[in-house]
DNA sequence: CTTCTAATCAACTGATTTGTTTATCAACTA
DNA sequence: TAGTTGATAAACAAATCAGTTGATTAGAAG
C-alpha cells in the first residue's frame, strides 16, 4: 500500500486550485517572476506568492536566483509522477473492461443479462 | 486559459487525501461496499462513507445499489481527465527541455555558461 | 544615503476540512 | 413483529486554508 505517500498530499491538493493551475499553464511555456505570474489574477501579490509556496513545497516548481528576482521554473517531473500514480490505477481499471468486452463478445450474449453488479 | 474548472478542483482535491488514494487503489481491483473499504483504516465507517462521498462529487467513483448494499464503482473516465490535463502543461515543458538539447548539442558549448532568464 | 522595486513575513478573519459521537433510515432476517 | 446490518445525516470541535492589510528584508538605481 502506498497511499502514506506525502509528496502525493501536497502535490495534488496544489493543483486542486484554479490558481495554482493557471500559474503552472503559464510556466509550461517558460520561467516568470512573482509579479508575472500574479498579473493575470484578481488577488494580491502576497497571495500569489503564498500560492508558489505551496507549489515550491509540492517540488512542482522549483526557484532560481537573479538579483532581486525569483523566478519560477516548472519541474516537469513532479508532474510525471502524477501521472505515474493514476495511470497505475486507471490502465488496470481500462484492462479489466477490455477483458469483459473481450468476455462478451466471446460469450456472445448466450445467457440472459444476469446482473447482480450491474456495470 | 482554462483553470476555472471545478471538476478539475474536485477531482485534484479528492486525490489529496492518502484514505481517498487508498480508496481509489482499492477499486482498481474491482468495486467495494463501505464496510469492505472502510476495514484497512483507522478511522470510524461515517468518515469513510463521507469521503466516498467527496470521490462520488468528484466524479471518480459511481455506486450501485444492491439491497442496502451500495457499491462503490471506480470511474476511471476522470482519472484519465486528471492526467490529460498535466500532460498537457507536462509534455510542453519537456518538447522544450529536448529542443534546449538540441541547441546545446549544436553550439557545441562554443560560449561561457552565460544563464539569464531569457525574457 | 535615499528611494524604488521585488518579494516575503506577520497577524488577522472567514470559510472549509476532517474527524468524532449520536441518531436515523432502509432493507433484509428470524 | 422485532432485531440486525449497511449506510447515512446532523451537530460539534480542532485544524487548516485562502484571502486581506501592514510592515519588513534585500538588492538596484539615483
Amino acid at each position: 500500500m502506498d497511499a502514506r505517500d506525502e509528496a502525493l498530499d501536497s502535490a495534488f491538493m496544489a493543483l486542486a486550485d484554479p490558481v495554482r493551475r493557471g500559474i503552472i499553464a503559464r510556466l509550461s511555456r517558460g520561467a516568470a517572476t512573482v509579479n508575472e505570474l500574479a498579473e493575470p489574477f484578481d488577488i494580491s501579490k502576497q497571495a500569489v506568492s503564498r500560492h508558489i509556496q505551496v507549489l515550491e513545497q509540492a517540488q512542482l516548481v522549483t526557484r532560481s536566483r537573479d538579483a532581486q528576482r525569483r523566478p519560477v521554473h516548472l519541474n516537469p517531473a513532479r508532474l510525471e509522477a502524477l501521472t505515474a500514480w493514476i495511470d497505475q490505477y486507471r490502465l488496470v481499471r481500462e484492462a479489466q473492461f477490455r477483458s469483459l468486452d473481450a468476455v462478451l463478445q466471446t460469450n456472445a450474449a448466450s445467457r440472459g443479462t444476469q446482473e447482480k453488479e450491474p456495470s
